[in-house]
DNA sequence: GCTTTCATGTGACGTTGTCATGTGATCTAT
DNA sequence: ATAGATCACATGACAACGTCACATGAAAGC
């Protein structure tokens, strides 16, 4: 191998070390000596491809956000389905991911985007949403609907992943609320 | 002072230290040191009264989320004012608090009730906000469209405080989104 | 007044992120 | 091809952190 591919190859095992330490154990297990030894590479070695460690967490919040833009491009692509079951597709693909990898989740959405990348990679999903909105309520009101929308179904999954959906006080469940927020658009 | 006093005191000393480490510089700045000497206790004080870290953290939420509930309560005490103008200064209460204490906001959300009394207190807001929700759109409706005003509203506030709010796919204000999500409710 | 209790102070330990420095392999230029 | 530069990585060190065991001194109870 040569030298850029070794670095480019332990690169990519210190991310997904990161990421598998970040689902297994969430935040407080990954820590840079655990992602070096998952490497296979030693605790110093993260700062030869990553400014810090946050730096080397924006990332795994770039990957993400890029892999939910696809698939909300995916399902927006999907010409046999009615415009609403795609944006309600497009929620619950959301509310999936915080399921799936909940301190992911968390890494995306309760922390601002501090690098360009990260901004850039959250925009594409906002813009695809934006579209799969426009495609069920027009252009003009898509901005507003989309903010609200997206908004909602993070608050939703945010409520659900900390345990403040299940109380007694509501009983229902997550995917009653995001048909509830879609069932209603309509084109004016 | 009695022995009991003076332990009431450092309590509440302690209480009022991590709140405002809080405020001023993050989670980060709350060390358990940098309490203790804001409080004019030493490091190891914090164990005479919390078992943990995280307890002295949760007695943070706890008392914002009491302080949420009582405000909630002062908004549905307000008879010459409209039902749907009060549930959506009940939502707003929950922005304001985001924008004024951002660290504490997310303590509240972001995690867990790690206990009873956290619970609690999560609890006594949820049933503030649904009997907001109640006046408005009537009992039988009011579990399903308050968990998804709380929720949206929560996911509003957690959209502009991690800046996912400011790009420019959409460009609405916090409050017209509230206001979107109130002004349709009608009594059915 | 003597003993118990208990809030608090202090020393210590393991862990963490981070940096300075060392090292050995790869690249480049003659 | 070989000598020097470059670069990925390892290692030692440091300050800060949460946490606990233990010391201490004052209030409580008899």
């Amino acid at each position: 191998m040569t030298r850029a591919e070794t670095a480019a190859t332990t690169r990519r095992a210190l991310v997904r070390a990161a990421s598998e330490l970040l689902d297994e154990g969430g935040p407080d297990a990954v820590t840079l000596r655990a992602v070096g030894a998952r490497a296979g590479v030693s605790r110093g070695a993260p700062y030869g491809h990553f400014e810090n460690k946050d730096h080397l967490l924006t990332q795994l919040a770039v990957d993400a956000w890029n892999s939910l833009a696809e698939e909300a491009g995916r399902l927006r692509a999907a010409p046999e389905t009615p415009v609403r079951a795609r944006l309600e597709g497009g929620l619950l693909a959301l509310i999936a991911l915080a399921r799936r990898q909940p301190h992911l989740f968390a890494l995306m959405f309760n922390t601002p985007a501090n690098t360009p990348a990260a901004a850039e990679a959250a925009n594409r999903v906002a813009n695809q949403f934006l579209a799969l909105v426009a495609d069920v309520v027009g252009e003009a009101d898509a901005p507003r609907y989309g903010a609200l929308l997206m908004s909602s179904a993070y608050g939703i999954a945010g409520m659900e992943l900390s345990g403040h959906l299940a109380t007694e006080t509501w009983h229902v469940s997550v995917e009653q609320l995001v048909h509830m927020l879609v069932d209603p658009l309509r084109p004016r």
